[in-house]
Order: C-alpha cells, then sequence, then structure tokens
DNA sequence: CTGAAAGCGCTTACAG
DNA sequence: CTGAAAGCGCTTACAG
C-alpha cells in the first residue's frame, strides 16, 4: 500500500508538501498542488487513518454502546446516529451489549482503547465503574434513552409519563380494571421509570398495581413469555398485560398463544416502542412510540457538541400512545371522550 | 491519559520492558513484571490500541458491509458475525450501505483508511470498482449472501432453490396458479437468483412467470407496497405474491391492507428470510427460513482464516421452508402428500 | 511556498 | 533478562 513518502517521491516534493495538498493547507503552489494530486492518483494513494489518528490525537470516530442490537428500537436508533454522524464527519463504531454489563463494559474498553472522540451510551445498568471512570478522565460522552443517575453527562431520551398515561386512560375507558406490567431490569432508568410512570397513572384513576401484577423481564422475548405465564397462572389473571419493550410483547403473545387464548377478547396487550410490524400482528398492537431517529440526531449532535468544546444541554422528547386493536375495540363515545389517544397512524 | 513512558517511569524500567510484559513476552524477570503490573495497576494505563495498530500493521478489526440494517436478516446477521469475531479475538466495524452503492462504497473505503484486516461484504451491486481493486491489492475479503459474480473471493451464502420448490410445491397443493414475485435489484446476486429459482419451480408445474408477474422491487418494504399494488391493479392479478424478503411482504401486507382485501382469502402471500414476527402477523406468514446465524459464523471463520494466510473454501448452506397460514390452509390430504413443506416451528 | 526534523505511542530486532 | 534505538505513516511548528 502506497504511503506518503511515495507520494512525494513520485511527485517531486517532501512528504511535508503532499500532507498539505492532502489537508487543504492554504500556502502550497499551484503547481505543487497539482503534481501532488497526480500523484496521488497514479498511486491510488489513500491516507492511513491509523497514522493520521495517532498523530492527531482524533480519530473522528464516535463509540455507540446499545443495550441489544436485535431490539428494532435500537436498530433504529443506531441507523439515525450513523446517518447524523456521517454528516457531521465522523464514523461510529457500535457495541451490542446484548442487556450484559459485562459485554458493555467489554466493549466500552474496547472502544476507549482505540480513542474514539467520543461515547453515545445506553447503559444496560446502574453505575459501571469502567464508565464512570472515562467520565472522570474527561472522555466525551452522551447517555441515549437510558442513563446513570448522579453522573455528570447529558442525557437524550424521551419521556414516556403522558403517554402512559393515555395508555391507561385508553384502558380504563374500555372498562380495563386489573392492569399489570412485565417490567425492564430495575438496573435500568427506563426499567424503572415506566414502572413508576404506569403507577402512578393507575393511581390517577384509583387503581392499584399489586406485586403480583409487576413482572420482572429483562427487555428481551424470552422473560415476556415467562411473566406472562406467570400472571396468566395467578388465582385472578390480570385484563391487560403492558410489556415494558417491543421484544417482551413478542414473548407475552407467545405464550398467550400458546394456550389459545385471543388478543383482546381474554387479554389486552400493549407495549412501550412501536414498530412496523405491530400494524400487522393479531391483533394490531397498541404501543407508545418514541421519536427515535430525532433521539439518535439529538444524541450525536449533544456528543459532537461536547467534543468540539461546547456545553450541550441534556434533551428530552415526548413518547405518544398510538392505539390499536390489542386492548379491545374503543366504543366512538369512548374515542370522542378522550381524542388524545385516537392518533391515526399514515 | 497514561502512556507506556509512564509506565515505564513509574516501573523504573525501560518501555521495552513494559512492552514485553504487556504482550506475554517470555523473557521478562519475574521481579519486573511485578513492578510493571503494579505501575499498570496503579496508572490505570490502557495500551494504546491507535499507535500499536500503526506498529504492527494489525488492527484486529474486521469491516462488515451490509445492505441494510433495518432488515432483521441483516441485523442477526451482523449479531453473529460480532460475537464469532469477538471469541476469535476481533472487534468488527458495521457499515450500513442502505441498499446504496455509494453507500457501500463510501463504508468501504471508511474501512480501507482505517486498515482493518479484512472485509466482509454483501455487495449491494454488481460490480464496484472500489471493491475490485482491493481483492487485487490483496485485502482478504469475504462475501456474505450475495457476492459479486467473477471475483476470486470465498462466498459464504445459502442456497434456496430446494426451499423455493418446496413453496412453489405448497402453492400448487393449494390450488394456486397465477404466481407472482417481488423480486430484488438485479443488480444483486439474491435479486436474480430468486427469481430464478421462482422460475425454475414454476416451470416443474408447467406455470409460466410472465413478465407482469414479476415486480422490480430493492428489497425494502416501500417498493413492496408499490410492487404488490401493480399487481392489484392487473386485469388478471395473481393469486399469490412471493416477496424475495421480508421487508418487501410488510409493504406488500400494508397495500393488501389498504386495499380492504384479506390474507389468504382473497390473496396469498409468503416471503423469502423468516423473523420472529411472522409468527404472530395476520395471518402467520409462509417463509424460506435461512441458518442466518450459522452464515455469520462461517463467514467470520472464512476471513479469518484468509487473514492468517489459510485458504478457506466458499461455504453454501441450505434455507428451508417454514408453512404457515399466509398462502391458505393445507388440507390434511396435502399435508401428507407433501411432508417435506411441513415444518412446525419451535 | 517549501523542506528537514521532531514526535504521536507503540514493538522489535540488535547488542549486551 | 534488559535497554537504546529505529521505525510504523502521518502532521506541524520552525527556518528559510
Amino acid at each position: 500500500m502506497a504511503s506518503i513518502k511515495d507520494v512525494a517521491a513520485e511527485a517531486g516534493v517532501s512528504v511535508a508538501t503532499v500532507s498539505r495538498v492532502l489537508n487543504d493547507h492554504p500556502s502550497v503552489s499551484a503547481d505543487a498542488r497539482t503534481r501532488v494530486l497526480a500523484a496521488v492518483e497514479a498511486l491510488g494513494y489513500r491516507p492511513n487513518a491509523v497514522a493520521r489518528s495517532l498523530r492527531t490525537d482524533q480519530t473522528h470516530t464516535l463509540g455507540l454502546v446499545i443495550s441489544d442490537v436485535m431490539n428494532p428500537y435500537f436498530t433504529e436508533l443506531a441507523r439515525s446516529v450513523e446517518e447524523e454522524a456521517r454528516a457531521l464527519g465522523y464514523s461510529v463504531i457500535i457495541g451490542n451489549a446484548d442487556e450484559r454489563p459485562d459485554l458493555q463494559d467489554h466493549h466500552v474498553r474496547n472502544l476507549l482503547d482505540r480513542r474514539i472522540d467520543g461515547l453515545l451510551v445506553s447503559p444496560t445498568d446502574g453505575g459501571s465503574p469502567l464508565m464512570l471512570d472515562a467520565v472522570r478522565a474527561g472522555t466525551p460522552m452522551v447517555f441515549v434513552d437510558r442513563w446513570m443517575p448522579g453522573v455528570a453527562v447529558p442525557v437524550v431520551r424521551s419521556d414516556g409519563r403522558a403517554a402512559v398515561r393515555d395508555l391507561v386512560a385508553h384502558l380504563h375507558g374500555l372498562g380495563h380494571r386489573r392492569l399489570a406490567i412485565i417490567a425492564g431490569p430495575a438496573a435500568t432508568t427506563t426499567g424503572q421509570e415506566r414502572v413508576a410512570a404506569f403507577r402512578e397513572a393507575l393511581q390517577a384513576y384509583g387503581l392499584d398495581l399489586p406485586d403480583a401484577y409487576i413482572g420482572q423481564g429483562d427487555f428481551q422475548a424470552e422473560s415476556g413469555r415467562r411473566v406472562t405465564e406467570g400472571f396468566l397462572d395467578l388465582p385472578e389473571p390480570p385484563e391487560v398485560v403492558f410489556a415494558a419493550d417491543n421484544l417482551m410483547v413478542l414473548g407475552a403473545l407467545d405464550a398467550v398463544r400458546a394456550r389459545g387464548m385471543r388478543v383482546p377478547q381474554d387479554i389486552a396487550l400493549a407495549a412501550f416502542d412501536d414498530i412496523p410490524w405491530f400494524v400487522h400482528t393479531d391483533p394490531p398492537i397498541t404501543a407508545i412510540a418514541q421519536p427515535t431517529g430525532e433521539l439518535g440526531r439529538a444524541a450525536v449532535r449533544a456528543l459532537v457538541d461536547r467534543i468540539e468544546g461546547r456545553h450541550p444541554e441534556s434533551v428530552t422528547l415526548p413518547a405518544r400512545l398510538v392505539v390499536r386493536r390489542s386492548c379491545g375495540e374503543p366504543s366512538p363515545r369512548n374515542v370522542a371522550v378522550n381524542p388524545v389517544t385516537n392518533r391515526s397512524e399514515s
């Protein structure tokens, strides 16, 4: 592979001059420039990004550690992150934690070793010492979706409380009173918040959230199945199961189907995080949709701000309820009473 | 950030010695080793991977350029690739081409500039000059899923011909005679092969595949919708629409639903590539399942073989038909006649 | 405008 | 077993 030396020799100039034309430095004669460019072309020369990074101490690379690539929510997040990063001149390296703190730390360590310019994380747990160290050491960092409490790092996320209230209003209007939730891990902020938001919304209707109706999931499909089976085995099973993410509702559907039960006649289902397939499931699933693409882009902008020495603020965007048929058919009257929940999808 | 010099100073040895203990070089005294390790610990030192790569000309990194991250098939492929790579001591950087040749080349160039040790590609088009150059220059490369004809690069993919024959047998047994396909881009091997396999299988039943029944899609949902609308507008619409990937069948479902038609009563649907949601769509979708995880792992093994100087062979794994209800309810008799198509899902 | 030289943080023959 | 030194491919003051 041709190096800058080869180009310099071919063009009859010094490597310094080659470097200058490559970096658009103003003080290069037109003649030198054309000769260098010709040499670059002739040799098919491409600067070695590794060497450049070592010298400049910049990799123009962002690290993104997400909780689970197989979750369509995070896939979309990763896609929008890469898009925005590319627009701003950065590449991104994705690490998939698979909801495992050890894997998360593996990727954070790897990314740090590669001297990425900044780190975007959706933490799988509440307090990785490794990440705390990185923050202390001054690594530019931004949390997306999930965050670590008490750490001075900007957070870009969505607030689902209003949407959860809309959901509970919708369920209550449909006559449901026994509502259960498949929670995410308590070690994650989203795992906690969604339960808290659900509980608060229930309280507003004088409804209780008994412990038996809080199933401990891990944001992955299998846990949704397991928890739902537990709910169905209860002496008094819930009328509604709200899954804290889209993968766990898949598991819940599996469990319900395995018992030969029907949704929503025998049990209602709803989920946090909307995906295109929810329109076509049997029945279409009522879900809370996050502005995922916007979150990814905002997170990148915040991180690049930090990298370039500015001081970005945290960003919170609202989530919204998308009503479909998995909780029961709303009567026309209900729709009129609570129009906010009656969003149509385009 | 502490460098090797700081560690050397702290331990009272030379940087050479530090380097030796870090790389498990045998000739280091026990005393020096413990002092270095203590210094590493005290300073929280981590070797700079950029510097190491520059020096050793190895990045221990694989590049993976996939056609579309939002396609669950490729997401799963990416996940298995990363898993196997990690097991073999490599990291992977993913580039998402979004089915765009220009974006694909952008990522290939970026990856090459970063001096990745090897490249795994599922090409979006038939012949990127950039990739051809890279092959000629000796970059270790392996194609996954799709490949470029006439290029001396190992290919790891699955052969769907038998499964497509099973599908056509299934459809024919159900009484369907007018079968249409939503094809992928002709510039991709999978785009061509799936049409060819479908046509061949139809011929075995004396059925024709008229041009009007071949819709040109691009492997993304929107094209599935557009093509399906075209099919439905035909004077004699097909009885079955077979989508060459899972995203296009989503679009097809959208189109069918928008017309208020029912699957499979009004029109039957099937897809290449199976995903967990197909079990729960309305109706559950009959699909051809690839051994995706196995493909990803085999591709990594082949690439690492090449990187380490061995000469891996191409790998072809069979796909299989998974019958569900989107093509019509098979009668018991049909099932008995053609048991190979009657796979149950676990 | 241009080049010689230093240096980024490592690894690795080479001598001892 | 250990250290001094060269060198990977760049960029960038510094002199001219």
